[in-house]
DNA sequence: AAAATTAACTAAATCGATTTATTAAACTTT
DNA sequence: AAAGTTTAATAAATCGATTTAGTTAATTTT
């Protein structure tokens, strides 16, 4: 490519009494190296529509037409829509879904925002997201935004401009502007885990307030007096309804409420299991304790095990979220089971009429507001 | 659209001394719309590349080269490439990466594809690679398998369409022919976890073989005489290497090996965990378990549970693959825990070298065996 | 000073679809 | 039979970039 120049003025020289001058000589020698470009690549690339409508002889439109199922409207007779359509299974056609996008905006992806697709909540449900797309004829894209806004607003803008047909967005705190702008231009959104009071989004939430109150209750119920909440300080609402669950439920029975907030930033950190130790160590009167989330739990759970051993043999644990480990654990752990399949199934059913509507924005909001239910286990039995 | 024959030949009546017939008449009415569309679309859509050059009043092709850094290259002045980049800046262009792809064919996007994303191990994995992928300006797919070659390879197919740049594969036993296809043409495959015996791929595996047989030797030396071996009936190198490592160790000490095998169909049903049941009642000198994948671990850690109370008192269990579960559990259990973090760096060094590379069949190959860790706990400790 | 080269920039082709505008021929109306 | 409609199909614009093949004016070489 570089060094075209010096080649044809070579040549040049040799012929200069067949060419009046380098431009008509460097235009043949393109149209030659186009033509060659052309054929070296017939036998590299996947047919094209165009390739379809020369084989067949008939116009690219045509073909179009027929792939996308609008031959009877567009008036192509049955014979041509046949001979298309036996040609292009024959060849096992399939259309270049990257040039499709760039025609029609759209890509046939959805995005699924999580905090942390490795936590098992997260990634339980991902998987069951994952098949009710394909199901749908729709890609699932998964990310985590560890519940950071400039993360979480960083993927929106990236997916956004690939085109993503929608969202499911467990939404980070500060992302409300984003989530309206989505909105606003005309972009599906799900939220779901937790939301905006402020703001009417189409939504898939647990009633979080309702289960805290009859998890905390159940322990009261089993003889418990003096049940802690271990919370983090996030104040989205998933965090703030469960704490006022269990406020109610203490309220309700007279007791007097205890309650641990640990930082988001060392929920998974050693220091944030010292927080725990160090507050069962400065309220030894702590008969139970009712963690708002799995990973709390789970460094709940490593901190009585090693640092206050036989802690679970006389006293009471309870989680928010399922998983395997608390079914296996001994004493297996009493816990709030989200109903998973029928989060991902309502997620999935309102994105559909989203991204079948011409408007999204304007199709009447749907919110579902679900029920955990209460799994007992071991770890509340009172002996 | 559909009505508007009838409204230009009402125009056409009313204005008949004018036009001559009614093709000019549309041809009017559509140079009209095409306008309009334009202008009505414009305040909708992100400035493109022609705009951004209409604005400065330079070529689209000038603003493109600077875009991509080749403005030097391309002997653009100085004076212009400033002028185009502060422009860039102030309005936070970005080009459209569909149209990039379509005519690059590339598409900064890297498949994850493993058995099930919700499993602890692929779970962890992929967050670590969603983030070095990130690092790297790749945005990440992940995909479940099933371990299932229907389903393998259909996404395959599905995610080769879409151009993606690279793939990181944990294949199904029978997809070898599409993994050589992938790498005929020039598709950047990185493999890991288990491999093709006979088909030298780039892949980032870990010593299984000798991982078992050191955890074996471990209970061996913890004095266990009867350790059995519980695995799948999956015939892949990841578990014939396994079992080899078991056999190997048991013969080096001149003991019986004794094999459960649970067909993959059962790993996660009521009937795999029955299979172990049985198997403990049938094999009562089993003084000792070694599971070979965390899923069979957690159904031999439920049987154990509920069926056979007190069993882990006097024996032992270890188990392939580490995770939360079985450091918290109690007994916490001896675990051989593969080197996340270094499989996802080692991965993504790799697949940076080939997406880099022109001929990426013909980059060297590079294979990475990683050592695993046994990492012991109490389930292990014989008392 | 003619010829060749370089600097600086642009027109147009291209990627592979979708969709709008248009047309030629065959039918219907009036 | 002239005018209008319908049928069956196509040409060309478009999506928004990248890249090849030019072009013109200025500079350098011979």
């Amino acid at each position: 490519m570089q060094n075209s120049p010096d080649k044809s003025s070579g040549v040049y020289q040799e012929n200069s009494y067949l060419f009046s001058n380098y431009a008509i000589l460097a235009a043949r020698l393109n149209r030659f190296r186009r033509t060659y470009n052309r054929y070296s690549q017939m036998s590299k690339t996947r047919p094209s529509l165009k390739d379809i409508a020369k084989e067949l002889n008939i116009s690219v439109t045509t073909v179009s037409f027929v792939l996308n199922g609008k031959g009877r409207e567009k008036k192509i007779s049955k014979e041509v829509i046949e001979r298309i359509e036996k040609y292009i299974e024959s060849i096992n056609y399939k259309p270049n879904p990257i040039a499709r996008s760039l025609r029609t905006g759209r890509s046939g992806i959805l995005v699924f925002m999580v905090e942390d697709i490795s936590n098992y909540f997260f990634a339980k449900l991902a998987r069951i997201m994952e098949d009710l797309g394909y199901k749908h004829d729709y890609k699932m894209i998964f990310c985590s935004t560890e519940n950071n806004d400039r993360r979480s607003k960083e993927l929106i803008h990236l997916f956004r401009e690939r085109q993503v047909d929608g969202f499911f967005l467990i939404p980070s705190s500060g992302i409300e502007k984003e989530v309206k702008n989505l909105i606003r231009q005309q972009v599906p959104v799900v939220l779901f885990d937790r939301y905006f009071p402020g703001l009417e989004t189409n939504q898939v939430m647990i009633d979080n307030g309702d289960a805290a109150f009859s998890a905390t209750e159940h322990l009261i119920n089993q003889g418990y007096k003096s049940p802690a909440f271990i919370t983090t300080d996030v104040k989205q609402t998933q965090m703030t309804e469960r704490l006022e669950g269990y406020e109610k439920a203490l309220k309700k029975y007279g007791l007097t409420p205890n309650i641990l907030k640990i930082p988001f930033s060392e929920i998974h950190s050693a220091a944030g299991k010292e927080l725990i130790a160090t507050f069962l160590s400065n309220n030894p009167e702590t008969d139970s304790m009712f963690f708002a989330t799995n990973y709390l739990t789970q460094s709940g759970l490593e901190v009585i095990k090693y640092k206050f051993p036989g802690w679970l043999d006389s006293n009471g644990v309870l989680t928010f979220d399922d998983n395997d480990l608390f079914r296996i654990n001994t004493p297996s752990i009493t816990a709030i089971a989200q109903p998973l399949e029928e989060i991902g199934k309502h997620l999935m059913s309102m994105m559909m009429t989203l991204v079948n509507s011409s408007k999204p924005s304007e199709v009447a909001i749907q919110q579902q507001c679900l029920k955990a239910e209460l799994i007992q286990r071991e770890s509340t039995q009172r002996h």
